[in-house]
DNA sequence: GAAACTGGGTTCCAAAAGAGAACCTGTCAA
DNA sequence: TTGACAGGTTCTCTTTTGGAACCCAGTTTC
């Protein structure tokens, strides 16, 4: 199978890898969470080769999660914000990030704290379900066939949740 | 930089990402999370190269994502089990499955959505602040320094959060 | 008792993606 | 007119994939 393949597949995930699956772009969300927005900020910031990067950023800019604004004209300069779609992906990468901080960190502990502006508190992003407002975990959850589904979307018999 | 760096990066992102930052990485764990243990389900499920599929195996393995149970003796055969440390990879594989739910699924919705065992309800996993219980978005939040931080960890002005 | 099957791999080659460095394009300032 | 700055593109070389074939130990089938 083909990454390019990966939009047709028949399963969320896939379908949000082919947009942010690589470790690059994922590496630019963080730096575009982090407030960065130029090519030089990014590149600087990642060491990452520079076609790559120009490609990275053009992709997401296709895909409506990064946009193109230009602060300058004369020579025109343009930079990359997130959109909304954008920004949806902050749960994801809080979580990815958490994780590290739990399991990845050293000694010192998290690099990065993030503190919630509403209440001003040093904070990590609790994941709950929208009904009944529990914490969630992965042993909390049974899967079932969606609207979409395919035959070949869920396993025959369920082991796991 | 190349990826092998990447766990000695002061970021729980890029540290994470040296695990779990390759698409196969993430299908195979999405994988496990409804219930896949052995190679040759992953290799009918995924369509992954034989060679690519037992790298990232290994490596799962070796980082104490998944282990190893012999489910026979004679011939030994063994499967793949998410660990602890596995299993809270749930929250990062969930957002990233709702965010292609909500920006990547086609007409006809979401190919699978999840119950709550608990509540008994089809849910979506809502991420809410540990220390007032709000739920949180990206502009919420503004990052600070950790115990962990090292020079280049932050931005200088920080212009979004 | 030879042939085929099963599960879980490894090996080989060609194609694609990545790293690193050099080069290009407007515009302004010295 | 030389250089700097921002944002790329082009080049070559190495690493990683994709795809298919092969291996191996034990087991069933003919």
């Amino acid at each position: 199978m083909r990454w390019e393949d990966l939009d047709r597949e028949h399963c969320s995930l896939a379908r949000t890898l082919s947009v942010v699956g690589d470790r690059w772009t994922l590496m630019v969300l963080r730096e575009c969470f982090l407030g960065m927005r130029r090519f030089e900020e990014f590149e600087a910031r990642l060491g990452i080769a520079r076609h790559v990067l120009a490609d990275r950023l053009k992709k997401l800019a296709e895909a409506g999660v990064l946009a193109k604004h230009a602060y300058q004209e004369r020579p025109r300069r343009e930079e990359y914000r997130l959109t909304e779609k954008g920004l949806d992906l902050y749960p994801a990468i809080l979580a990815l990030v958490q994780w590290g901080d739990r399991y990845m960190a050293g000694p010192e502990g998290a690099p990065i704290v993030r503190v919630h502006k509403t209440c001003g508190k040093v904070m990590d992003g609790v994941v709950v379900c929208s009904e009944c407002g529990e914490p969630v975990q992965a042993r909390d959850i049974r899967v079932e066939a969606g609207p979409g589904a395919g035959d070949e979307t869920l396993p025959r018999p369920q082991r796991a949740g």
